[in-house]
RNA sequence: UGGGGCGUAGCCAAGCGGUAAGGCAGCGGAUUUUGAUUCCGCCAUUCGGAGGUUCGAUUCCUCCCGCCCCAG
C-alpha cells in the first residue's frame, strides 16, 4: 500500500524535500507532509538580494520570505537550509529575461526558473540531502499513470492552476517531484495555514516577477543591460511614423496601453522589431494569429512525440499566455520543427512565451508538454489596407 | 484683405436656442507568479476672443484673431 507520496514505504522511512519560498503554499506543503509523518527538510533558495531595505509584500526567496520560511520550519519542527542560488539564478533567469526582452520578445521568467533553477539543480542538491522526493506549492496536480510514471494535471481550482508555468518539467523530474496543494484550493491552504499555526497563513498572494521588487521591470533590464532601452519610432501597418517610443522592452505583443498613440480607434502591439527598435502597431485584427512555431517542445503526453504526431497531427488545448483560457488547435511536425495551429486564432501571441498543450480545454486536463514560442504568423497579410483608423493616422 | 469653409478637452468628433454625446490617448482601480488582453471608474462650470439679441446661446447677429480651400 503505497503512501500518500505514492511510495511503496513508510512515511518516517521517506524523506522529502520541500522548497521552502517563505508563502503560504509552500508552507503549508511542508506543515502537511510533516504532519502526516514525513521526515521533511526544508530548503530556501536565496535567488536574490536586493538589500534590507528593499523588500516588499508579495516577492519571494530574499530578505524577508527566508525569514518567514525559517520561522515556518521552526514552528513545524523540521530542519531548514537556506541555499545561495543568486549567481545561477542571474545567470539562468535574469539575464535571459533581460536579453529575451531586448530581442523584442516576452520572456516567462517563471518557466525558466522552474526548469532550471527548481527541477534541476534544486533536485539535484536534493538528491544530495537524502531526499526520495522534491516537494513544491505548486497548484498543479501530479498523478501515477495505470501504464507506469507519473502524469501532470492542472490543479483543481482551474484560476490557482499553475501549469503555464511547469510545461518544462520532464518525465525525470515528474517521477520525483511531488506537489500536494494541485488538488487543494487556495482557501484550503490558507485555513490548514491556520490550523498548523503559521505566521504567514494571510500572507498575500506574489504577484508580480519575483526580482522586479519595485514593479518596474523595465529598470532592472536596464540597470542589467545599459541603454537596453533605445527609443525609436512606432509605426503603423504599413510602416507610417505614428509616434516615437522609449524602447521595445517596454512593450509585449497585443499591449495596447501605454502607445500614447491616438487615431480615433484603439491600436495593439503587432510587432516589436527589434533591428529597427520598431514598435508595429495596429487594430485588434491584425493581432490575430493562427499558426504558432515552437521552440523547445517537451512532451510529457502518452508516448513519445513522434508516436503522439503518427497520425500527421495531434488535437491539444493550448494555452498561448498564463491568463487565457485553453483553446482547440492541433500539434504537428513542419519545417524541421514543431508547429500549432488553432482551430479559431488568438490576439496576443508573443515570442517567448510558453504554448502549452493540454488533452482537454475544461476541467483537470492533462498537461501533455508545451514550448516557447518562436514565431507566429499573423492571419492576414501585413501590407492588407485596414480600416479607416490608417487613414486617420496618415493625415497626421 | 475676391469668394467659400472651419475653429468644442492632448487627438478625432457630436450637438446648432434650453443649460457640453462618443471614440482614441491619459490617469486610477479590479483581475493577473508576464506592466498584455479584459473589466470598472475618472477625465471641458465650458465650446478661439470680445460684444450683442434672448428668460436663456456652444448653438442667432457683429467685430476681431487663427487656420484651410478656391480664385488671383
Amino acid at each position: 500500500m503505497p503512501n500518500s507520496l505514492d511510495l511503496n514505504r513508510q512515511p518516517q522511512d521517506t524523506r522529502v524535500v520541500v522548497a521552502m519560498s517563505g508563502g503560504v503554499d509552500s508552507s503549508v506543503t511542508a506543515a502537511l507532509l510533516k504532519a502526516e509523518g514525513y521526515d521533511v527538510v526544508g530548503v530556501t533558495l536565496q535567488l536574490y538580494d536586493h538589500g534590507a531595505a528593499n523588500h516588499r509584500k508579495g516577492a519571494c526567496c530574499a530578505g524577508q520570505d527566508i525569514y518567514d520560511a525559517r520561522s515556518v520550519a521552526e514552528r513545524i519542527g523540521i530542519p531548514h537550509y537556506v541555499l545561495d542560488y543568486e549567481r545561477r539564478f542571474k545567470a539562468a533567469v535574469i539575464d535571459r529575461f533581460a536579453e529575451s526582452y531586448i530581442a523584442g520578445e516576452t520572456p516567462v521568467p517563471c518557466v525558466e526558473c522552474n526548469m532550471s533553477i527548481k527541477f534541476h539543480d534544486l533536485l539535484l542538491t536534493a538528491r544530495e540531502l537524502g531526499a526520495d522526493v522534491l516537494a513544491t506549492g505548486h497548484y498543479v496536480a501530479s498523478r501515477p499513470l495505470p501504464w507506469g510514471g507519473r502524469g501532470l494535471f492542472r490543479a483543481r481550482e482551474e484560476e490557482r492552476d499553475q501549469s503555464y508555468f511547469l510545461f518544462g518539467t520532464t518525465r525525470e523530474q515528474l517521477d520525483v517531484l511531488r506537489f500536494p496543494l494541485g488538488e487543494r484550493s487556495k482557501g484550503e491552504t490558507r485555513e490548514l495555514a491556520r490550523q498548523f499555526g503559521l505566521a504567514v497563513a494571510d500572507k498575500q498572494d506574489s504577484q508580480d516577477i519575483c526580482f522586479v521588487p519595485s514593479g518596474h521591470y523595465a529598470d532592472v533590464i536596464e540597470r542589467l543591460k545599459p541603454g537596453a532601452a533605445e527609443s525609436g519610432e512606432i509605426v503603423d501597418l504599413h510602416g507610417r511614423v505614428l509616434g516615437t517610443h522609449s524602447g521595445i522592452i517596454h512593450f509585449t505583443i497585443g499591449q495596447r496601453r501605454g502607445l500614447g498613440v491616438a487615431t480615433g480607434a484603439p491600436l495593439y502591439v503587432v510587432r516589436l522589431d527589434a533591428e529597427r527598435g520598431q514598435v508595429v502597431v495596429g487594430p485588434r485584427a491584425a493581432l490575430r494569429t493562427s499558426r504558432i512555431v515552437l521552440r523547445d517542445v517537451n512532451w510529457i503526453g502518452e508516448g513519445n512525440l513522434e508516436q503522439a504526431l503518427a497520425d500527421d497531427r495531434r488535437e491539444v488545448f493550448v494555452k498561448v499566455r498564463s491568463t487565457r483560457p485553453p483553446q482547440a488547435g492541433w500539434l504537428m511536425a513542419a519545417n524541421g520543427g514543431y508547429e500549432v495551429e488553432l482551430a479559431n486564432g488568438e490576439d496576443g501571441v508573443s515570442p517567448g512565451q510558453a504554448c502549452v498543450f493540454y488533452d482537454a480545454g475544461v476541467g483537470q486536463a492533462r498537461v501533455l508538454g508545451g514550448g516557447f514560442i518562436k514565431s507566429a504568423a499573423p492571419a492576414i497579410a501585413d501590407d492588407r489596407p485596414l480600416e479607416p483608423m490608417a487613414a486617420n493616422a496618415a493625415r497626421e
